[in-house]
DNA sequence: ATAGGACTAGACCAATCGGTCCAGCCCTGT
DNA sequence: ACAGGGCTGGACCGATTGGTCTAGTCCTAT
């Protein structure tokens, strides 16, 4: 209902989603142009008109979309918790749930859009300021739940490695327990 | 001194060392045969005469070596530590030397030759069973510091994922920082 | 009504991809 | 001495790659 191409949708957003849908699962050099159009159902026109510099601006383009689904998903989980750990828990059981959604297959869609991408400064920076987005918006939440600032910053980082790890362990497993119990492990 | 491809060393495992090298820089299809015999100063006849399935019995080959690499770093940091702790704490200054002198944009090397390459079973197979293996080793030095088989087994995949998350944060960042704070955070 | 920009459609391109194949070199065993 | 296999060197292949370019369509603002 939210990833794969819909017919409705802006040609450049059908563009962002597939692309995201396929770099994720397949990395930035498995993908080819052809893949990424007959998944969006466009002409290569249209890519190389809201793309200009093409595969490597839909790369940031499908990273930063994702991104975003990512911080609303944590805003889910922190928003109604009461306490750090507590959304912690709702939002590993909600990755789970993603994770199994997906086939089980798909990688970070941050590492798989832009690590595995040309290793320009461009990319590296995009992947450091997304992945800083994240662990500064734990940061805020464990510091909305009384952590110190340096407390929450430890806590934010484990946070992100946690998920990180356990996501790949998960894709390596081709199973989503992992994620599950990923809570218990969280002092 | 010991990844880069040496002149003395068999065809073979020049073939095996650069391509672990180049896989876990640029992924698997971020790596084309061209640059495998090139830096390997090998002829395509002769990838194909030791790997008749060409790149992709390559990939399985260089991550063994590269995993095998990691089994003996493990061991020579649990060796002589005196708590898991201890070890964990050597591992990752291991590690983040290691992550250093690679030039601060290497990737883990079995994500990089295996999670990128083709989605196989095969592929899935060997990620699976190599992550495993470390993760069984690691458990291992745990129970002989005095873990339960249960504790063990926690300390172990915890383990595993704070070293590959905090990988991947350290290749975003371009910085071994975390790595070398690691320690500090388990546990 | 029509001008003009946003967007689409796809033919076309050079370069590179992974892979096949075979002639020949070289080393070893006899 | 020479036979034979392990291994090398590289020409060659069709398919696919990311990217360019232009003709044309569609929508909107006047």
């Amino acid at each position: 209902m939210n990833e794969t191409a819909q017919r409705p949708l802006p040609t450049k957003d059908r563009l962002i989603q597939s692309a995201a849908h396929l770099f994720r699962r397949f990395g930035y050099n498995g993908v080819g142009l052809s893949d990424l159009l007959d998944a969006a159902q466009a002409p290569k026109g249209s890519l190389y008109h809201h793309f200009p510099n093409g595969k490597s601006d839909l790369a940031i383009a499908a990273a930063t979309w994702a991104s975003d689904g990512m911080l609303r998903t944590m805003a889910a989980s922190f928003g109604e918790a009461e306490s750090f750990e507590d959304g912690f828990t709702t939002l590993c059981h909600k990755l789970a749930k993603l994770f199994d959604k997906s086939g089980q297959s798909d990688g970070c869609p941050i590492s798989g859009a832009l690590f595995d991408g040309p290793d320009n400064q461009a990319f590296r920076q995009a992947t450091d300021h997304i992945f800083e987005g994240w662990i500064s918006e734990a940061q805020h939440y464990a510091v909305g739940f009384g952590a110190t600032q340096e407390d929450a910053r430890q806590k934010a980082e484990v946070f992100f490695m946690l998920i990180q790890g356990g996501w790949t362990l998960a894709r390596a497993r081709g199973s989503s327990d992992v994620l599950r119990r990923l809570p218990e492990r969280f002092v």
